[in-house]
DNA sequence: CGTCGTGTTGCAGCATGTGCAACGACCATT
DNA sequence: AATGGTCGTTGCACATGCTGCAACACGACG
């Protein structure tokens, strides 16, 4: 909708991809050297292009800042967290905890065995939408038509030869998952990992996150994860239930 | 420089600190609600910025993935993470691995008792800079004159009895540092934390990372952790032969 | 010493972003 | 139901501020 911003803004993927001087920067972004250099510029002052030694641009620190402040402010990340680790003490396994957003699929919590990590590896990641338990929870959600379209979107990679393999066993999946209230990945993603996972829902019902329990094969079989499936189901309720209780939490009296 | 770009960006600080609706980034930004309306809308195109349910803006997805490739791509990263790993296990405790820029010290890797992990909750958080010994091997290496005028820009927080209490107190500590080639944070920053850095520096000499070894007192006195100087010395050599000989990996013969 | 390849600057022209005012949707209140 | 208030959205005329050009500065290279 702007042009200006939208070329500034085209830049930062471009320099995801690794640094770039002045001259590439300008010729993909289809723009004058020196138009590149004022939003170069612009960008380097709010810190989120940086330019090394060589005069090349990466992309700069503030970046990490932000994206650090943007999931420490879900407040359903704060209210799950405790149940979380209480789940993880119980089960011993890693836990997730996930929201969608615009055809991506976002793990914001995890606790593992000993740390509790905020931020981690699989953050930006593409996360296996297609497969993952969490993802088939959250989109099963979508209202019927959404869910076709995205559906439809997607590619369907074969990380094994349990993972989804088109469009149609997807949605299928998904009804099955919207039914029964809880969803599988079992070697969907990796041939010896398994998950298991519950929705966490709003005021309105409306399936706001999901989480989830994963296990090797060599831990425990997928029979034995599947037994967690109450314990799970009543986490995410509990989660369920603080989220929707403190949904408002406008100031009745300071 | 670019009064739109420059806009549109000081939005994205403003919502890290927690959601707003488009009066208040209007109101913030100092201009009319379109556009406000318009710059958001253009992030919201790049998946800088979400809409939530309730209209309000919030940081986007594409940040975390932007914010990931970013730390993916430093190739001194890539390069010191099996040294980070092997000195890890062979004295037990973190090991941290920094980079400076634009006044801001940022922790790019670590490798903890367990788990290697890629993207931390320290990212992106303000480091310790007047404390942290990676820090003060970075500052140390920075020109007389810039060094100087960062010193002073610095706040100097008390952490503990023994933090940097002012800017000559650490300049006079970048000194030492600089000269002897390593450095320490005794309970600068926690009382029971202790660490021992040296730094890693490119082909023409610059210190262009900074790496840590640090355990709290409870495992080990801080003059055990100082015995252990000599090999993180070395590793941070290894690391910087290394870092020189593939600095100029230009395609020689394609 | 000249040539090439950079990044940088100033400027004229006009595309583009701007603020205004009016509209529509929604909610609360009466 | 009707009313008033808040908030997001749209179309438009104006002029701001962005654009691309051309010229300059600087360093590397032969």
């Amino acid at each position: 909708m702007s042009q200006t911003v939208d070329r500034a803004l085209s830049i930062l993927p471009l320099l995801a991809q690794g640094p770039a001087d002045l001259g590439q920067v300008a010729e993909r972004l289809g723009v004058h050297k020196s138009t590149a250099l004022r939003l170069l510029r612009t960008l380097h002052e709010h810190g989120l292009v940086y330019r090394q030694q060589d005069q090349r641009y990466r992309l700069g620190a503030r970046l990490f800042a932000l994206a650090q402040e943007a999931v420490e402010n879900l407040d359903i990340r704060e209210i799950a967290h405790p149940h979380l680790t209480a789940l993880n003490h119980e089960c011993g396994h890693t836990v997730h905890l996930a929201v969608y957003e615009e055809n991506e699929v976002l793990y914001i919590d995890k606790v593992e065995s000993r740390y509790p990590v905020r931020m981690y590896s699989r953050i930006g990641k593409p996360v296996a939408i297609t497969v993952a338990a969490v993802a088939k929870l959250l989109l099963a959600d979508l209202p019927e038509s959404e869910r076709r379209t995205v559906a439809e979107k997607l590619d369907y990679p074969a990380y094994t030869s349990r993972s989804t393999p088109n469009a149609a066993a997807f949605l299928e999946e998904l009804a099955r998952v919207r039914e029964q209230g809880w969803a599988t990945d079992l070697g969907g993603h990796e041939e010896s990992i398994n998950c298991v996972g519950a929705p966490v829902r709003g005021t309105d019902g409306r399936v706001v996150a999901a989480m989830s329990v994963s296990a090797p094969n060599v831990v425990v079989t997928a029979e034995e994860l599947l037994s967690l499936l109450p314990l799970v189901r009543r986490t995410a309720d509990a989660i369920s239930r603080e989220y929707s209780g403190n949904t408002p939490p406008k100031e009745t009296s300071a």
